[in-house]
DNA sequence: TAGTAAATTTTACACACGTAAAAATGGGAG
DNA sequence: CTCCCATTTTTACGTGTGTAAAATTTACTA
């Protein structure tokens, strides 16, 4: 059974015997219709196939009750699920989601910017690409319409409101664990174009000093490509280990992956990272990345909030669109991590 | 310096000295005004901020020079590669892409085919739910605007444009390799929800069945959250070893999720698999998800193409946008398995 | 320098729907 | 049964840009 397929609105109209602005009010909201009228509209729309035009839509509305969203790239689970957080947040709240991944890009990533203005998204959320993002884009971007930054904001962004987690909270946390059990943690840090890595490192810096101990930081410079970040950890600690160095110590690296990197060095090593491991070993990451429960062994870690993170950033942005915000300050929202002992430390 | 705002064509008309229409013109190709009122046109940019709406844009146009593309769900770094050389060749070609998250739930796929539809789309791009699709609304979709399916199909819809993997030819891949090297490997299947774990599993059992072998199939039953390979792999086997079976086995796992679940299982239990191991134990996957260089030990599995299932996809798609297609009958577009020998068999 | 063909710019209308204001309708009270 | 008020529907115009056809300009030739 094949419905006749009806373009347009008029059309509609027509075929069903009312007029075009009473469809119009019945799509958006079927109540503001005569309850009769309604039932007439509804049977009509089941013996035909139309779908109203989003662009025509939106063209002349206030609220397109779009929300962008810019993420650096997706193959990490870290993003993915914050992504998830987000999207299924925002579609509670009635919004439609686009997203735009920048890939690593910043031409790409500006692209993107002037996709969500040209559309008039009611908002923004973006998830910077580090340092090599085009500042500018996102100062315009900011300049022009509702945003919220997420997980890592850029230096010169300090007065925008941000959602994230407290890294010197949370890299705290576990650095604290490992000194309490064992030896002081160095810390394996990545080439700093990141600034989340950036941060975790100063935080580890502060808490191991104001502990008394000796920071040591490993693995800033470039090894391999900077977004492998598993083969960063793996490259950097090869390097150390075979010359017999830090096999006995305390590793806290700068997130999962490159701990899986740093996990899969010391098996090559015959070294077995573990809380009461013999050789006194002990690897640990940071985020709770997914698969933390099932390497081997299962990874010690600290856990980033997510579902909150994600939720928060949504609930601020549409508090921005709505306008909401009594004051005019910045809301910056840290939340903690939280600490999953698991085996490796 | 702050530049002054300008909202339509119309405005920047005035503004610049030339006629709207003229302007029209120039932002969809900068060649089709003469070459002084191009430069004028561009100096005028300079000075205002302007961005053309993105609707009103493709509110008259025959072609929206999008691509809707939807993804079943994100946290799984094989749908995440995928989707970025999808997205990436089709920006290549002038596209837009809107990508559209399932996230698990008919209900969000249906409202991403429906979006698409009325967003006049000029083609989509679609990775199943598996079972759970509703299949009306994929119907409907490829009924209405191009449309190929990706990397997975229902039994319902053989008849239409599909780019994927050749599971009978990778899956055979593996299997005749540990035959070749070891015992004939029993399957770690899934719960029959994933076409293509069905596929793999029909496939391990033709070619094993031709080997003269005798086919063991494990792991069909539910027993942790479907989507959460991992921890079923790591459950199912989890029972066997406990109860000292397929200790000394070749395993195949249905992908390499579920395969670094097992990896988990073995190394509870104390097991190492591997090529040469004493035990006879080996372990191996199916896909070459980015971890699998990183697990302990190194997983062996087949690989599956995604950058050329990507590019494909995208250019049989815009093919069939641009009416380029000779004839009627669907193009099914397969690509070979290739073996990746690492530590685990 | 005038005339003509080619290229460019303008005019005018179309796109599909939102929305305020005007007209019509329905229901209830007297 | 009639009149009036509250809803609902309709009329009419707005949204920002694409595009075909008409008008103009440009470049070139004779």
């Amino acid at each position: 059974m094949k419905k006749p397929k009806i373009k347009t609105m008029e059309e509609l109209s027509v075929a069903i015997g009312v007029s075009r602005p009473t469809l119009s009010r019945y799509f958006q909201s079927p109540d503001s219709v005569r309850g009769s009228t309604a039932k007439k509209i509804q049977l009509g729309l089941e013996r035909v196939e139309y779908v109203p035009n989003f662009f025509a839509t939106r063209l002349n509305r206030k609220s397109t009750g779009m929300i962008g969203v810019i993420i650096p790239y997706l193959n990490d689970l870290f993003f993915t699920k914050l992504l998830e957080s987000i999207e299924m947040a925002a579609m509670d709240a009635g919004y439609t989601v686009i997203t735009q991944c920048s890939h690593s890009d910043r031409a790409i990533e500006a692209r993107a910017a002037e996709t969500f203005m040209s559309m008039n998204v009611d908002g923004t959320l973006v998830v910077p690409l580090g340092n090599r993002s085009d500042l500018v884009v996102h100062q315009r971007l900011q300049s022009r319409l509702p945003f919220v930054l997420v997980d890592s904001r850029p230096a010169t962004m300090l007065e925008v409101d941000f959602v994230g987690t407290d890294h010197k909270q949370s890299t705290g946390l576990i650095t604290k664990y490992l000194c309490r059990v064992g030896k002081p943690p160095i810390f394996l840090a990545m080439p700093r174009v990141n600034f989340n890595a950036m941060e975790r490192e100063k935080a580890y810096m502060d808490c191991i000093t104001a502990l008394g101990h000796k920071p040591v930081v490993i693995g800033t410079d470039l090894v391999e490509d900077q977004w492998y970040f598993e083969a960063h950890g793996e490259a950097v600690l090869n390097d150390f280990f075979a010359r017999g160095q830090f096999t006995d110590r305390s590793i806290l690296c700068v997130n999962d992956r490159v701990a899986i990197g740093a996990l899969r060095a010391a098996s090559r090593h015959g070294l077995v990272p573990g809380r009461g491991a013999k050789g006194g070993l002990r690897i640990a990451g940071h985020d709770d990345y997914p698969l933390c429960p099932f390497t081997t062994p299962a990874l010690t870690t600290v856990a980033q909030d997510f579902e909150a993170i994600g939720k928060a950033a949504v609930s601020r942005l549409i508090e921005v669109i709505n306008n909401e915000d009594t004051d005019d300050t910045p809301r910056i929202q840290l939340f903690d991590g939280v600490l999953k002992l698991r085996e490796s430390a």
